[in-house]
DNA sequence: CAAACATTTCGGCCGCGCCCGAAGTGTTTG
DNA sequence: CAAACACTTCGGGCGCGGCCGAAATGTTTG
């Protein structure tokens, strides 16, 4: 058995707490700091520095230096991957205790998922879009359809940079605290980006959290039909003309 | 932090070489009972015994009673998911030293990657189905052709069962060692079933290794335009007449 | 150049968890 | 019913690795 050792060494690494709240961290998409990473995982400097260099050495994160600064992010979108697959099967794997807090509440409302968009925010936005027929999901991936296309465009969202990456298009993911899917992939990552560039959106420090912003509400009220309400529930408005 | 926990759980479970061993032999896709997962993982039994317990608990694996054996299987494709995924980090994140040993020639030739067809025979059959027109792939997935649907009517696959399964139906895998992509999801699954059921191909005893038979290399050569040679290697025949 | 700050390196403590020998439970065979 | 077999439970040894205090390195600021 050749693999079984390099898979476990992996494995290993993330199998630490300490260590797999640094790269959860790191899901929000954003380079963090040495010291933001280890108030994160909530261990001293010097152990958090321990870490990192470990899941550097190992190809799970990347390294810029900046100054006196040096910024940390996940290598690669395989990697997110990884963290993504096991957060699958560690919610419908054990379904156990977990008192529900506040941080809680306003990660199941809307946060990033390395970089697009998830909580009820990102599973509203992914039903209008699919109800319109903008979008096509199936088991094996999904399509944005010509409807879909003229919409993006107008919207502003770089469906044509998205699509010269090399990762994945378009591809559904499933959200863990909702446990319905959400749009990842190229088209996912588009979309978030134009919505942090319009301020619909807004990151929530410490946190993969985002805040929706007053003009935020407005925006996909008017473009997405969606309603935002103070109990932070995210509903979808009846159909209405098509613009 | 609420998930870090969770996934570092799941993850510290898989990082253990000899839990990591039991599961890449469960990635072969058959139950294997407690004795032979121990065999498997170099460890006596009463250690491989307390792993199993664990992997179970956690909803790793999947336990079935009978008579004085206990067959353990992956629980479920998610679980398989994420060993892919920990397979392909592993692989490209660090470039390392590995002895290329028999065993290891062999998977390379062929290999079953948890239910379908990996290794350089999985990614030659994948070839030639693109090749042909039968099956596109994309970065998302891919669909069966109507042409591929008559192809695999014609071959015996069951594409119906596939498609009525609620997985993921046509699915681009990233191949470790070839690094390019096979065959996986539904389709693959059934492909895969269709050429152990015509006995192309056997299963190798205590590894996760297909062996090629000799009406294999016929049935190969007839339907796919594939030469499996003695050096162990496989190319794809000049186009020849459709049939 | 000294002081403040970010980060790493060193050293030692401590505990978790892997491992296997021995013994126990349950099942099949003669 | 005893023997063989598959597997688990128990108990203790032992090493790896996470953790933090203290100190070193490196970088920016006044």
């Amino acid at each position: 058995m050749i693999e079984g050792p390099f898979i476990a060494e992996i494995a290993a690494l993330i199998g630490d707490p300490a260590r797999a709240n640094i790269l959860l961290a790191l899901m929000a998409g954003q380079a963090l700091t040495a010291g933001e990473l280890a108030y994160s995982a909530r261990v001293a400097p010097q152990t958090a520095s321990a870490h990192l260099s470990k899941l550097v050495r190992a190809g799970l994160l990347a390294l810029e230096k900046q100054g006196r600064h040096r910024y940390f992010r996940l290598a690669s979108p395989e990697v997110a991957g990884v963290i993504e697959s096991l957060m699958a099967v560690s919610i419908d794997g054990a379904p156990r205790y977990r008192p529900a807090s506040r941080c809680d509440e306003a990660l199941r409302q809307a946060r990033t998922c390395y970089d697009h968009l998830a909580g009820r925010l990102g599973v509203a936005l992914a039903d209008t879009l699919l109800s319109r027929g903008h979008i096509v999901l199936d088991d094996d991936g999904g399509q944005v359809t010509n409807d879909g296309a003229r919409f993006f465009a107008q919207l502003g969202v770089n469906l044509a940079g998205a699509a010269s990456q090399r990762r994945r298009f378009c591809r559904p993911c499933l959200d863990w605290s909702e446990r319905r899917r959400h749009l990842g992939g190229a088209v996912g990552a588009a979309i978030a980006a134009r919505c942090f560039e319009l301020s619909w959106v807004e990151r929530v420090r410490d946190s993969r959290a985002v805040a929706i912003t007053s003009s935020g509400r407005r925006g996909l009220m008017e473009v997405f039909d969606l309603a935002i309400s103070d109990d932070l529930g995210i509903r979808k408005l009846p159909w209405r003309e098509q613009r």
